[in-house]
DNA sequence: TATGAATGAGCCTTCATTCAT
DNA sequence: CATGAATGAAGGCTCATTCAT
C-alpha cells in the first residue's frame, strides 16, 4: 500500500535527520546506536528497520548532503560569469546553513571519506562540486589553485561559526566571500 | 638521573607523534591502543607508562598544536601593522605544515573540544590565538566577522590539501591568504 | 469449508518440505525465519499462521519423519523371522532415501532431542523404532546389542552418502546391510 | 619467557577442551560464549585471549579430533593386510573414545563443515583418513563402496552410545565390527 | 621498565515473535 | 489470510585499562 510506504519514508528520513544531529553533536563513534534508540524513540530493532547499519546511517547523511547541492550546482547556467559564480556560492552557503548537521558529521569523519573503499561515491561527489566550482572560477579569469582552495576553505567553515537567524544571510555572506576573491 | 629522565621524554614524544599520525590517518576513536601498541613496539602495559590514557594522549597532540603557535604568535611585535599581520600568518601556516597531523586530529575531534568540559584549556588557547588575529586585523582596520572567519576558514582549511615539500612554500600561501583579505 | 481447510493443510506441508531442506543445508539454527521468508514466499505474519514456531516446525520435521515410518515397521508381520527384518530394513533405507533432509535436520539436532524434555515424544518414537528393531534381530538370534548398534550406524550413515537416483536402490542397500549382520 | 607460554598453552587446551563438552551437550550455536565464560571461570575478554573466535574454537575441536587420528592411522604399515586392517579400525574407535565430545561436535556441525569453503582443511583430513580406510579395505580385497560406507557409519555411530569405563572396550567394539565386514 | 593476562562494560547487530491493520 | 512495523533480549566481540610479575 502506497500510504504505508510514504509513512515508511517519512519516518526513515525523520531517523538520518535526528541521526545527523547527534553525530555533529557527539561524534559519530561516540554515538552508540542506543543512543539513537533514545533519541528516536524506535527501540534498537525498530531502528535496523529504518536504517540497515549505523554505517549505512553515514552514508544516508553524506548522501542528504552531497546530491541536492550537485544537482542544483550544475544547474547554474545563466547570466554572466561572474554571476554565475555569485550564484553558485550563495547556493553553495544556503546548502551550508541549512545541513549544518550534514556539514559537521562530514567535517569530522573526512579521514574515513579519504581513505575508505566504501566511500568511493562519496569521493566522487564531492570531486564533481569541486570541478564545477574550478570551471567557474576559470570563466571569470581565476585559475589559481590557491584562491580555489581559499575559497573552499572559507566557505566550508562557515559551518563551525554561522548560527541560523544570526545577523548574517547566507546571501551576504556568499557575497562577501566573492568579494574577496573577486577583488 | 637526568639521563634517565631525557630518554623518558624522547620516548614519550615519539610515542605522541606515532600516535598522531595514526589518530590523522584512521580516526581517533577507529585507533585502538592495541595498533598503537603495534606502531611504537611498545606493548600496552609500557604504552600506559608514557601516555597515562588515550584521552591524554589527545591532549599532549593538542598541546603540541596550539602551545607553541601561541607562543609564536603573541611574540610578533614589530613593524608595521601590515607587516605584523602578514608575519602571523605566516607563523600560523608555516605552523600548520609542520603539524599536520595535529591539525588533522583537531579538525576530527572538534564536537569533543566543543562540548566536554575536559578540553577548557584547548578551547582556551583556541581562542587566544583567535583574539591575537582579531587584534592584528583591527590594527590593520579590518574590524568586519566574516573576514576575520573567511581568513581562518582558508588558513585552517590549508591542512587538508597542503603536501609538504609541494610547489608552494608555506609563505607564499601565507602571503596569497593575505593578499585576499588586504585587496 | 473443507477445501480451505484442505488449502491450509498443502500450504503447510509446503512450508515443512521447505524448511527441511533450508535446515538441512545451513542448519537450524543458522537458518532465520527471514531465509524462511525469502524461500516460501510468505511474509512473517503469514508464515506464523502456518506454524507457530520455528521450535513447531523442528517438531514437524521430526514427526513427518518418525510416524510414518513407526507404522510401516509395526505393520511388518508375515514371512519368517528373517524375511522380516530384512523387510523391515528395506523399509527403513527407502524411508530415509525419501526424507534426507529430514535424516539431516534429525542428526544435527540430536542433543536438543536428546537433553531436553519437550522432544519428550520425539525420543519416544525413536525408541520404539529401536525396540522392533531389537525384536526383529532376536527373532533371528542376534541378541548381541553391537550388532543391533552396528546396524543402526550403518542405516543412519546412509543419509548422509546416498544420492536419490544413484547407482544403488535402497533395496539394494537394505540387503547389503542385512547380509553382514546375516553373515 | 617460556614458563609463560607453556601456562598459555595449557590454558589453551583447558578452554577448547571444556567447550567441547558444552558444545557437545547443549549444541555449538546454543551455547552463548557467556556459557563458556562461567564454565572457564574467564571472563568474556580473558577468553577472547585465549581462542581469537567461536568459529576459531570449532576449528581447534576438529583438528584436536582429526590430526592425530590421521597421523595414527598412516602410522599403520607392519602386518598382514587384515591385521592393518583391524589396527586402523582398533585405533579408529579408541580415538573415537578419547574424543565423545569432539566427535559429537563434529557430527552436529556436519553441515557447516559440508558447505562453507572456511572447512576445506576439515574436509580434506577427513577426505584423507577415509582414503586410507578405503586402501586398507581393498588390500582385503574389499572394494564394494556399500561395505565401505557401512564399516564408516558403524564406527561414527559408536561415539552416540558408548560410555566410557562401559561393558566393551573400544578394541573388543572394533573387533565387532571388522568381524562383520570380513565375515 | 616492560610484559601480557585479565577485566568488564559496552557496542553493533540479529532474530523469533507479536499485533494492528 | 497476510502484511510489515516494532519489540527486546541476547549474542559475539572489542577495547581501554589494570596489575602481578
Amino acid at each position: 500500500m502506497a500510504a504505508r510506504r510514504e509513512k515508511y519514508d517519512r519516518r526513515q528520513r525523520e531517523v538520518v535527520a535526528i541521526a545527523a544531529e547527534l553525530f555533529a553533536r557527539r561524534g559519530f563513534q561516540a554515538t552508540s546506536m542506543d543512543d539513537l534508540s533514545d533519541a528516536t524513540g524506535l527501540r534498537s530493532g525498530g531502528l535496523y528497520h529504518y536504517i540497515g547499519s549505523k554505517r549505512a546511517l553515514l552514508l544516508a547523511i553524506f548522501s542528504e548532503l552531497m546530491d541536492p547541492l550537485l544537482e542544483q550546482a550544475s544547474g547554474i547556467e545563466t547570466g554572466t560569469p561572474e554571476e554565475q559564480l555569485r550564484e553558485l556560492v550563495r547556493v553553495w552557503v544556503a546548502h551550508i546553513e541549512a545541513h549544518l548537521d550534514h556539514m559537521a558529521v562530514f567535517a569530522q569523519e573526512r579521514h574515513s571519506i579519504e581513505h575508505e573503499p566504501e566511500w568511493e561515491d562519496v569521493r566522487a561527489s564531492r570531486d564533481a562540486f569541486e570541478a564545477i566550482l574550478a570551471r567557474r572560477l576559470a570563466d571569470v579569469g581565476i585559475t589559481d589553485r590557491l584562491q580555489h582552495f581559499a575559497l573552499l576553505g572559507m566557505v566550508n567553515h562557515t559551518a563551525t561559526w554561522l548560527k541560523p537567524g544570526g545577523r548574517l544571510t547566507a546571501q551576504q555572506i556568499a557575497d562577501g566571500y566573492c568579494d574577496l576573491i573577486l577583488q
